[in-house]
DNA sequence: GATGCCGGGGC
DNA sequence: GCCCCGGCATC
C-alpha cells in the first residue's frame, strides 16, 4: 500500500470540537445524520465519522483525530489541533482510509486499521476470512485473502494552496471547541460576533455556490490492479487565498476619530493606552 | 498613503 | 500584566 508523500496540511484545517469516546470500541462508532442537525441545511446528505488515531503519541491515550464532515458534496475535516493535545498533527500529512461498506463511514489512519475494521465489523467477527481454511470453497480462493480491500478507499489529504510560511503564525488558531459550533455553521445562524476573525476554515456559507467552499472534492477510479479497485478520494484544501469580500470577521471601522487622528503622531503621549498599543481605542469608542 | 486594530511576541 | 509591532482591512 503506497502512501504518497504529502506536504503538511495547514493546521487551519479545523476548529471544531474533538469528539472523544470513552469506550474502547469507539473505532467502530459511526454517526449518521446527527440528531440535532437542522433538516433544512444538510438534507440528509450528511455523515460524520470518527477518525481513528493509531498515530496517537504515547501517553495521550486513545483519541479521535477529528471529524469528517460531508455536506452536499463538500468535505471538511476537523482536527484536534489546538486542543490540550496540541501539537503537530503529523497524521494530517498522510492518507486516510475510509470504509465503503454501505452505511458505514468509519475512517482510519492506516491501511491495516481499515482492513481490520472491514474484517471485524463487516466481513465477519473472526480475524480470518471466509472459506479458505475450511477446505471447501475452492472457487473463490483467490478472493479470500483480501476481500476487505473492496470495502475501503484511500483518502488523500493534500494542500491545494500553500502559504509561503505556515510555520508559526498559521499554526495557532484558537479552536472553537463547542459542539454547537459545527451545527451553527451548517445552520448559518451563528450569532454575529465581531471578534470572530479567522475563526476557522470550515466556512460552509449559506450560499450554495460550490466555489465558496474551501474544500474541493474529487474522486477518481484508479486501476491499481485488477483485484483492487481502490478508489482514490482527494481532499484538496484551499487556504483562504481569495477571501470572501468583506467578511464579517473584523471590526468595522467606526467613523469617530480616534486618538491617533485627533492628537497626531507628534502627541502620542496624549493617546489613550489602547491606541498607544495599537488596540481598539478606549477613549473614542464607537 | 493613513488609520484602526487584531494577533502575537517580548519582558 | 504592560508594552510594542507586523500585518491586514479599511478609509
Ligand atoms: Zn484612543
Amino acid at each position: 500500500m503506497t502512501k504518497p508523500e504529502l506536504s503538511p496540511v495547514a493546521a487551519r484545517l479545523g476548529p471544531l470540537k474533538v469528539l472523544r469516546s470513552t469506550r474502547r470500541e469507539w473505532r467502530t462508532t459511526v454517526r449518521r445524520a446527527p440528531p440535532r442537525l437542522p433538516s433544512n441545511s444538510a438534507a440528509g446528505n450528511w455523515a460524520t465519522a470518527y477518525v481513528e488515531s493509531r498515530m496517537w503519541r504515547p501517553g495521550l491515550g486513545d483519541g479521535v483525530l477529528g471529524v469528517i464532515v460531508a455536506v452536499r458534496g463538500r468535505v471538511a475535516l476537523t482536527t484536534k489541533y489546538g486542543s490540550p493535545l496540541a501539537g503537530t498533527p503529523t497524521y494530517m500529512n498522510r492518507t486516510l482510509f475510509q470504509c465503503t461498506w454501505p452505511g458505514c463511514v468509519v475512517i482510519t489512519t492506516s491501511c491495516d486499521s481499515i482492513e481490520a475494521h472491514v474484517r471485524t465489523a463487516h466481513l465477519g467477527p473472526r480475524g480470518e476470512v471466509s472459506s479458505s481454511d475450511n477446505g471447501y470453497g475452492d472457487e473463490d480462493v483467490d478472493f479470500d485473502d483480501h476481500e476487505e480491500e473492496f470495502y475501503y478507499t484511500e483518502i488523500e489529504l493534500e494542500e491545494a494552496y500553500s502559504p509561503p510560511t505556515l510555520s508559526h503564525r498559521d499554526m495557532a488558531r484558537p479552536p472553537h471547541e463547542d459542539p454547537e459550533y459545527q451545527k451553527s455553521l451548517l445552520n448559518s445562524s451563528l450569532p454575529y460576533s465581531r471578534r470572530f476573525a479567522s475563526a476557522g476554515p470550515i466556512n460552509i456559507p449559506k450560499s450554495t455556490n460550490a466555489n465558496t467552499a474551501p474544500w474541493s472534492f474529487s474522486a477518481t477510479n484508479v486501476p491499481l490492479s485488477t483485484a483492487s479497485p481502490v478508489k482514490h478520494l482527494k481532499l484538496s484544501f484551499s487556504a483562504p487565498a481569495s477571501k470572501l469580500p468583506s467578511s464579517p470577521t473584523r471590526r468595522v471601522r467606526g467613523e469617530t476619530k480616534k486618538c491617533r487622528k485627533v492628537y497626531g503622531m507628534e502627541h502620542r503621549d496624549q493617546w489613550c493606552t489602547q491606541c498607544k498599543w495599537k488596540k481598539a481605542c478606549s477613549r473614542f469608542g464607537d
